[in-house]
DNA sequence: CACGCGTGGTA
DNA sequence: TTACCAAGCGT
């Protein structure tokens, strides 16, 4: 960098003959130019003309993931608080991070968190890679992340492409093949437009776009500052990109969860590390299956043989790609049993303390206080 | 490459 | 109430 004090020649002011009509700034820079203005302020944002953390640029990106910014607030702050460096992170047990992750839901983020921040720690010295691809290779960091990371923190011109940058760039192209067929030419769009500078500003800019201005439904064109330039705007078919396929319908599945009191306490069980809420606490269940419940065949998979008493009603808990609904069956076990395979007794007044997922927090809810 | 993988907010 | 959506990744 050039030192402060030097002074920048000023550029020969263009002859007035060549400048009869304005020419309109690129579309990259008057994107940075709303964002100068119009930022959001969020927990894990730098202040302008602040070098982001790296750390924090990763740990925000991860939480990010297919989650809501409102819903991540709350959960940075408790990490940031807990484990303020990379070295925090990957000192503590991974049993702790799934329990403080607890109710943020996709959890095989956590175990990669966990993974990557012990790789970064022991391998790399606790120093994030700064490239794309030093940053692709580590685990539960794909294309985006990599691309977001790279350029927030360490100013790389890459093209950070989430469903954000889909949506705006599907509008300002208007691109009318249905994702994913589409992503390839999305991306290559979105390249094209990463500036030379500020590469970290306009990922975050053109985010914030599609947070707030090019929103999903009802997007607010009046006051978009690339609305001349929308190809969809011009054709008025904005709100109807980016187009996608269809999902299919999602299964409706049934289980009997055991609530299980001892004194004080209620089993609880340990799931298998991978998989469908891996390595979290669990109210022990029968397996989850379509149509009615057998419910002696169900009884005969509680991880303890008691007599069993059905509460009243049912809980309901929507996963991505299935609904699932428990019965709860509640039993007594004796003072002296001992935990089955994978299980705790874990103290009822310290239920909120377990780290359930929200589909097992509802259930312990449920139960009789 | 299509699918598995959570959750809470919104219309 | 139901359906869709939100800063994707791994296999």
């Amino acid at each position: 960098m050039p030192p402060l004090t030097k002074r920048v020649p000023k550029p020969a002011k263009p002859s007035r003959k060549n400048v009869t009509v304005p020419v309109a700034a690129p579309l990259s820079d008057r994107i940075l130019r709303w964002y100068d203005r119009h930022r959001r302020v969020l927990p894990w944002r730098a202040l302008p003309g602040q070098a982001a953390d790296p750390y924090k640029v990763w740990l925000s990106e991860i939480m990010l993931q297919q989650t809501t910014v409102a819903a991540v607030g709350p959960y940075f702050r408790a990490f940031t608080e807990r484990w303020p460096t990379v070295a925090d992170l990957a000192a503590t047990p991974l049993d702790d991070l799934l329990a403080a992750w607890a109710g943020l839901g996709y959890y095989a983020r956590a175990r990669n968190l966990h993974a990557c921040a012990r790789h970064v720690q022991s391998e790399l010295g606790g120093v994030f890679p700064d490239t794309l691809e030093g940053l692709l290779a580590l685990p539960g960091v794909g294309p985006y992340t990599a691309a977001a990371i790279a350029s927030i923190a360490f100013d790389v011109q890459a093209a950070a492409v989430d469903g954000n940058v889909e949506r705006v760039v599907s509008r300002l192209y208007a691109i009318t093949t249905p994702l994913p067929a589409s992503k390839p030419e999305i991306k290559r769009l979105a390249e094209a437009m990463v500036p030379e500078k500020r590469a970290g500003d306009f990922a975050q800019a053109m985010m914030d776009l599609g947070a707030t201005i090019c929103t999903p439904r009802n997007p607010a064109c009046a006051i978009c500052p690339v609305s001349v330039d929308c190809a969809a705007r011009a054709q008025g078919i904005q709100g109807e990109l980016p187009k996608k396929v269809a999902k299919k319908a999602r299964p409706f599945k049934r289980a009997a969860a055991f609530w299980i009191v001892k004194g004080d306490e209620v089993l609880l069980r340990r799931r298998a590390p991978k998989g469908l809420l891996g390595g979290m606490l669990e109210v022990p269940s029968s397996s989850w299956v379509e149509g009615e419940i057998d419910k002696p065949a169900a009884k005969a998979e509680a991880p303890l043989d008691l007599k069993w008493f059905a509460l009243p009603g049912v809980v309901r808990h929507g996963f991505t790609h299935f609904e699932l609904e428990f019965t709860v069956l509640a039993g007594h076990a004796p003072k002296d049993a001992k935990p089955p395979k994978d299980c705790i007794w874990w103290p009822r007044a310290k239920i909120d303390e377990a780290g359930l997922p929200t589909v097992f927090a509802k259930i312990a809810k449920h139960a009789p206080g």
